[in-house]
DNA sequence: TCCAATCTTGGAACGACGTTCCATCCATGT
DNA sequence: ACATGGATGGAACGTCGTTCCAAGATTGGA
């Protein structure tokens, strides 16, 4: 039952491995849409069967390629103060999602699997450095995934819109003209501008400070 | 050009309303799945180029359902202090995608767009209720929207990975089964049954108390 | 009243997708 | 040298979103 990897059988031989690489590169190249059997049996040069062998369906496919993300993104250990190390912790994830924005909407759509339980360990790990009490730990840390899960997935999300670059610029500029014209959203109206020039990275780095903030103010206020 | 209502075409004449009524239908009965122009065709007993006339495309119908039930959970204006007026407004989203899953994903998908801008609006006159200063209004509304969406998003997954009522206990016991087996991961060990047991609506609001708590602390401080 | 112009309908057809099936190939152990 | 069984890849299936078009229904003007 042991897996002995046959070799020399083709010129590079089909593994997990080599399947899992290529569905990374198609989804960094071309998004969630990238990864498609066709595009897949064409870089593999082989057939939808020879893949079926190694993976059991698409979702397995998408689900380890996500785990693989997460754990390059994670495996060195957080340092520093718990804030900094939180800090450390969402920047890593922040940025590994900036380069393969695929991932987020795999990340949030199964927090709990995936690459869910290593997110879980290195955060936990900082709450209870903070001082949290045990009957609290699995909120404060799952609130802190949540914003960070769910402010990379909603970036990512607009980063998708459009290609780098001038992309981004104009799609804001776009949404910024359409909160303008909205009748009876004045706060819309008020940020547009505010909008159209935002860091995202920067704003959620803002996000992060602030639910440190609250959790170091509700427990050693 | 103005859209003038052909009365008693056929028993009951095909309409944009009339369609987005069906896949609202469709959607909260059988999930994100659940909405096929098979299936959409069958329930209004016409053909596709009949809705296609009426819709330009999947997309856009998923668009306008998902503003229909932001509008309708947040219709009513929040009442009280800020802080208990954004409470009242993150759980009646909260409630609305508990009762449409589907809009989870659509709302983080592309926050600024379809109920988003609503959702902007409603929450940026409570932060500027609390004080918060005109530069940081974008920036602390995106957050607590980030969170609010993020946090519903996930929840909204894994209620959707079974039927209602055993399907949950059944799931959770399952990650808690995984989360103990986990080697070198000792956090997730300890919390195994904190989230075996949890309850969705209160870690949800603990999250929502936590970044009030930051903001208060932030700007009052 | 009738006709022509226009809007509306619904079925047929298309390409792309994920997945299954199966005949063939080939490395290995005897 | 041969049989065994895992590995391979092409063919085929059903479903999806979408497009196209011929027919039907409706309306305004002659």
């Amino acid at each position: 039952m042991v897996a002995v990897t046959s070799r020399t059988r083709r010129a590079e031989a089909l593994s997990r491995e080599r399947i899992v690489e290529a569905a990374v590169a198609l989804l960094d190249a071309d998004g969630e849409g990238g990864l498609t059997f066709k595009a897949l049996t064409e870089r593999l040069a082989t057939g939808p069967g020879a893949i079926y062998h190694h993976v059991a369906n698409k979702g397995e496919l998408l689900a380890v390629a996500t785990d693989g993300v997460v754990v390059a993104a994670l495996e060195a250990e957080a340092a520093g103060s718990p804030q900094d190390a939180l800090r450390g912790i969402a920047l890593r994830l922040f940025d590994a999602i900036d380069a393969h924005p695929w991932v987020a909407a795999q990340l949030s759509a199964s927090s709990w699997q995936a690459g869910g339980p290593l997110i879980l360990e290195r955060v936990g790990r900082q709450v209870q450095a903070l001082g949290v009490p045990e009957r609290d730990w699995f909120t404060v840390t799952t609130v802190l995934m949540q914003y960070v899960l769910g402010a990379a997935a909603q970036n990512a999300a607009n980063a998708r819109v459009a290609a780098p670059g001038v992309g981004r610029a104009e799609f804001l500029g776009e949404v910024a003209e359409t909160w303008k014209a909205l009748d009876g959203y004045p706060f819309a109206r008020a940020v547009a501008d505010q909008m159209r020039e935002h860091d995202d990275r920067a704003q959620f780095l803002a996000g992060i400070d602030l639910v440190l903030t609250g959790i170091v103010g509700r427990y050693t206020g």
